[in-house]
This record gives C-alpha cells, structure tokens and sequence, in this order.
RNA sequence: UGGGCUGUGGUGCAAUCGGUAGCACGUCUGACUCUGGAUCAGAAGGUUCUAGGUUCGAGUCCUAGCAGCCCAGCCA
C-alpha cells in the first residue's frame, strides 16, 4: 500500500484522531495505553489491541503506555505480569520509561473517592451483594434507592475511612456512586465503586484492604496518565456514560474512551477463560502450547513478530463483530518466513532408496541453496551417498492421474543431486507394505540438470541416510475441528468440538545434517513441506522441530479433489 | 414500549462526508519454475439486511421494519 492510499482508506479512530489533530483537541498530542490485567497470558486478540494502541502512537509521533490494570488482587500474579512484558515486547514494541501499574494510584484513586463523598456523589452501602443485585431491578424494569442512599456526607466519609482501616469484614459494605436506580443503562443504577477485600495484591501486599471496581479506576488511571485516546473493546461501549460520568464529575482531566471489535479466529478460542480450561483439563500442555492462539504459543510454533503485525494491520479495526478465517494468518507467517527461513531437506515419513548403481561407499557434497528468494543467504553443502531417504507420499506403485512423483519406469530429479529413475520396489513378504525402493541415477545430471535438455515432471527433497541426523517432529492442526467451536448439538459445549488430530508427533524424521547445531527458536522451511522451527524440548541428542504451517499444497487439493469423484 | 452498538461478494475491510461498488484473504484457470513453494497473468463471486421516501442520481440522506452482538459481578 503507498502512502496515498493509506491516507485514503483511514479507520475510524484514525479519522478521530487526524480530526483532534486539525483542531488542537489534545494539544497535537496523541498518547495512548495497552491496559492489560495481569491475569492471564496474552493471545492473538490482544496483539490486535497492542498493535492498534502503539501503531498509533508511532503513527502519529504519539506515546503508548504499558499499564497493569491490576485492581483485583485474588486474580492477579506476577508470572502473568512477567509474561506480558516479554510477549509485548516480543511483538517489537517499547514502553519505554513507561511501565505503569493501576495499584501505584490506589492512594489518589481513594482520595477521588472521598472527593465524590464530598459532593454528596457517593454513598456507602450496607446491602449485601444478593439485596444490591434485587435492588438494581432487571433489564426491562428500573431499581430502587438503597435504604442507606441518603446518609449523610459526615456518615459516608466516617464509613469509608473505616472501609479503608479494615473495620469491617468482606462484603459487608461497598462504596457506591449515586446516580440513577431507574437509568435505562444498567451501569448507571449507582454502580459499585468500591468493594472490601482483605486479599494480598502482588504489588502493594497488604497495605489495602479496599480495592477499586474497574468503572472507578480505568477511567482515573487514563486521567492521571493523561492519556488522549482510550481504546478498548465494544463491551464497554455501554460503561462509556459511566466513564464520562466519574470524571465530570471529578472535574479532571477527562480522555475520549473509543470502541472497537476485538479480534475473533475461526477453529480457535480466544476467550481467556477457556484458554485457562484447555490448559488446567490437560487439552493442551500449557499456555504455549504451539497450538494455542496465545502470544506464547504461536512464538513457541514459529510465528514471526512481523508476521502477527501484518497480520494485524491486515485486517483492520471497525465496530463490527467479525471473525477472521484463520488462513489470513497463515498467509501472514508464510509470507514472512519466505523471505526470511532458510531451506533444509527433511524426510518426515522416510521411505529408503538404494542407488543400485551409484558406488558403494561413495559420498559427494553437492551444492544446495539456503533461499531462492534471497541470495544472500548463501549456499550450502549437502551430503549425498549410495543410500538415500525419500517421503512415502512421493513414490505411487500405481501412481493417479496427475501424480507427477516418483513411480515405476518414472525419472524424477532429486534436488541439486541427479536425475533418477525406479526400477525396482521391493515389500514386506507378509505385510506387502513398500519397504525399499531401488533406482539407478544418471551421472551426467550431477547438480540437478541434463546436459541434453530433457525434463522431469517433478522434484523430490532427500537426505543420506548414513549422513541425515535422526529428529522428532510434530504437526500441528486447528485446535478445533470446526471453524466455529460454538457450532455444536444442544447438550454438548465447545470442547466436543476439540480437534482430536491436532497433534501428530513423528517421533524418527530424517534431517540433512547442517542442522546440527541448531538452538531452540531457529526456523527454516523444510523444501516442500512447509516452515519449521527447533521447539525447547529439544536436546543435545535429539532435535525436535514444530511445524508452524505447511506450505500451500496443490498436490493435496488435487487429490481431495479426486477422492470426493 | 429497556438501553447501547452493528449490518457491503465465502471471509475481512474500502468507497475522496449524494455521482453509479473496489482491495485483500480464500476459491478456480493458465504461464513460469531444480520446492505441485514463490512469482506473474486472468476468472468466477455483491438487487451494499428489507421496504418505502427525498434526489437527475443513494452503500452514503430520511422514515419504518428485520437480524446479530453487548449489558442485570462487590470481574475487567
């Protein structure tokens, strides 16, 4: 896209924005924030946040925060904190100085209260949470007043400065905002802003025991950080009139909260709830599971930070619920990692073939290409002997139409190696299953062309087997087996939907040697197979690689197409 | 007779604040190729939720419907 034509096609917030910058709204600043709660691991929804907060901040010459809204002790923790600042920062963005924590302002924030105490705006409530929830009155029919909404300020202010010296126990009482019992908006029915809860938090221990409610804090965390645009998800949309509320009230610095659709993926879950189910039941080995559309995850199965960001950028931000069909991503990683993964030859389901002519004992080093797409990335030797292996799927006894692999009779290239043709197939007496192929090679196609011009339909990926070094490798598919998980029979829930097959491990592939010495994290294309990268469970002894995605398959379209005949 | 938001090809997003629907992904052809990859060229696919109305002209404006999503935590 050129620049003329991005300036074309703004989103919404963009043109919010270039609107507050032609007419001074901010002062030309543009300062935004990633608000995270510590209580979770991040996923591919939240990048879609992350990008949008920071991009537009680097956008336009602006400053994004990164700030844990960390206001509910029993659900936060420290790990989430620390593995939300290596995935933010993973993705390529910085905060800079400004790492921020909601719980460094609980002093103000208390204090704010006390100002709404002040000004008659807030009451405490003895109500207990059953008679606060009968009190609010449902969707259709308005609430009543608290029978303790009129006490006076000095009562109020003796309560909540008791509230925050720990006088009374756990729910007994919680400090209210008084605006409307009979308010069309749910949120506006004397919201709770405070609640007692004598729980340790994971910054300020046991210095508080009242902790802010969400509608209360946010708000006041984006005043005090000055923030120019508050960016969250549509669910707020109907919080936005309480928002603006508190902070009119309060007289302070007062940001625009703006709303926009959070990012849904097809064959995936993205709530954090049941992100946190398929890790406890054990339907995948954790929050990075290379399964799993979590930051974590997806860095553990080989994903690019680039490939998410464009990824990202790709699909736009608007007010409409959307769900993204999960091959954009794919495109995303396949596009990236072309350019940038070096090719290796890796046999998954190995197939031996014997070069019935080729000397016995003979090993040559022949010249293979790291990338096609960047000659840069240099050249490299690969080891070729008498003994070779070959994927089961590229040799057919009885090969179908349009099948151009190895078969009977057939002469196929090996890549940068020769030329060879199948004169042999030799199977298991009892089982017949093909056990050993032998071919013959042509001398003169050494590198991989014939001097006299002749073709072959197709080419093959191989390794020595004296040379290739032995690893695992697992394959990974949709985690779930329809592209909606919700799509399920009355009775039943999401998890039905499970992909059983979304993990094949292959516990014995063969890899061309240059490999070796890899470390967890590299990444490469396997020629004709798709991208891989080395997983942490490797060992000194043992490789083991995921597969990220798999390469764009017309062979296996072909054949589905054939089948459904 | 709760309120808020949204509705454009299979999917996602555009359309210079009325000018006659475009891009991407996906799908399907073909070319090229030492990856059936990549690349390149092309095709199919939309009565812009519906019905009225304003206008020379409406995806854009008006009216009335319909559908979907969100809200009754002392979660965020």
């Amino acid at each position: 896209m050129t620049k003329s034509e991005e300036k074309l096609s703004l989103n919404f917030i963009q043109e919010i924005i270039e609107e507050d910058l032609r007419t001074g709204k901010w002062d030309g600043r543009v300062h935004t924030r990633f608000p995270p709660e510590p209580n979770g691991y991040l996923h591919i929804g939240h990048a879609k946040s992350i990008c949008l907060n920071f991009g537009l901040a680097e956008q336009y010459n602006g400053i994004c925060n990164l700030r844990f809204d960390d206001t509910n002790p029993i659900k936060e923790e420290d790990e989430y904190v620390e593995s939300i600042k290596e995935d933010v920062s993973w993705l390529g963005f910085d905060w800079e100085d400004r790492l921020l924590f909601a719980s460094d302002y609980f002093e103000q924030m208390y204090q704010y209260a006390v100002q709404l105490v002040k000004a008659g705006k807030a009451y405490v409530d003895d109500l207990n949470a059953e008679q606060i929830r009968e009190y609010r009155g449902t969707l259709t029919t308005p609430g009543r007043n608290s029978p303790h909404r009129d006490r006076s300020i000095e009562e109020n202010l003796d309560l909540i400065t008791r509230m925050r010296a720990g006088d009374f126990p756990d729910g007994s009482r919680v400090l209210r905002a008084k605006i409307d019992m009979a308010s069309p908006n749910l949120n506006m029915r004397d919201p709770v802003i405070y609640r007692i809860l004598k729980a340790s938090h994971h910054r300020t221990g046991d210095e508080w025991c009242v902790y802010p409610m969400y509608d209360w804090a946010h708000g006041l965390e984006d005043s005090i950080e000055r923030i120019t645009h508050s960016i969250c998800t549509l669910e707020f949309e109907n919080h936005r009139p309480l928002y603006d509320w508190c902070l009119r009230e309060l007289g302070v610095y007062h940001p625009q909260q703006i709303e926009f659709a959070r990012l849904e993926l097809t064959y995936t879950v993205m709530s954090k709830r049941r992100l946190l189910e398929l890790v406890q039941e054990g339907h995948v080995s954790g929050w990075d599971d290379p399964r799993m559309p979590t930051i974590s995850g997806m860095r553990r199965r080989g994903y690019t930070p680039e490939s998410i960001r464009n990824f990202c950028k790709a699909i736009g931000v608007a007010k409409f619920n959307s769900t993204i069909d999960i091959a954009r991503l794919e495109h995303a990683v396949r596009e990236d990692l072309n350019k940038k993964a070096p090719r290796v030859m890796a046999v998954l389901r190995p197939l031996r073939v014997v070069i019935d002519n080729y000397p016995e004992g003979q090993v040559e080093e022949l010249d293979a290409v790291n990338n096609p797409e960047d000659a840069g990335m240099g050249a490299r030797k690969v080891p070729f002997s008498r003994v070779l292996y070959i994927e089961q799927d590229d040799f057919r006894e009885d090969p179908p139409r349009k099948f151009f692999r190895l078969s009977p009779g057939r002469e196929v290239r090996l890549r940068y190696a020769y030329f060879v043709t199948c004169v042999d197939v030799v199977k298991d007496a009892q089982t017949g299953e093909i056990v050993e192929l032998h071919c013959t090679y042509d001398p003169a196609t050494r590198g991989g062309d014939a001097p006299d011009g002749r073709k072959v339909k197709s080419t093959l990926h191989w390794v020595s087997a004296d040379h290739a070094i032995e690893g695992e490798v697992r394959l990974y598919d949709h985690l779930f087996g329809k592209p909606n998980p919700d799509d399920v029979e009355t009775g039943s829930d999401y998890k039905s939907n499970l992909n059983p097959y979304s993990l094949e491990t292959l516990p014995s592939c063969w890899v061309e040697p240059s490999v070796v010495d890899w470390k967890p994290g590299s990444r490469c294309q396997f020629e004709r197979l798709g991208y891989f990268c080395v997983d942490p469970d490797s060992s000194d002894g043992k490789l083991v690689f995921n597969r990220t995605v798999s390469l764009r398959d017309t062979w296996a379209k072909i054949e589905k197409a054939q089948k459904k005949k």
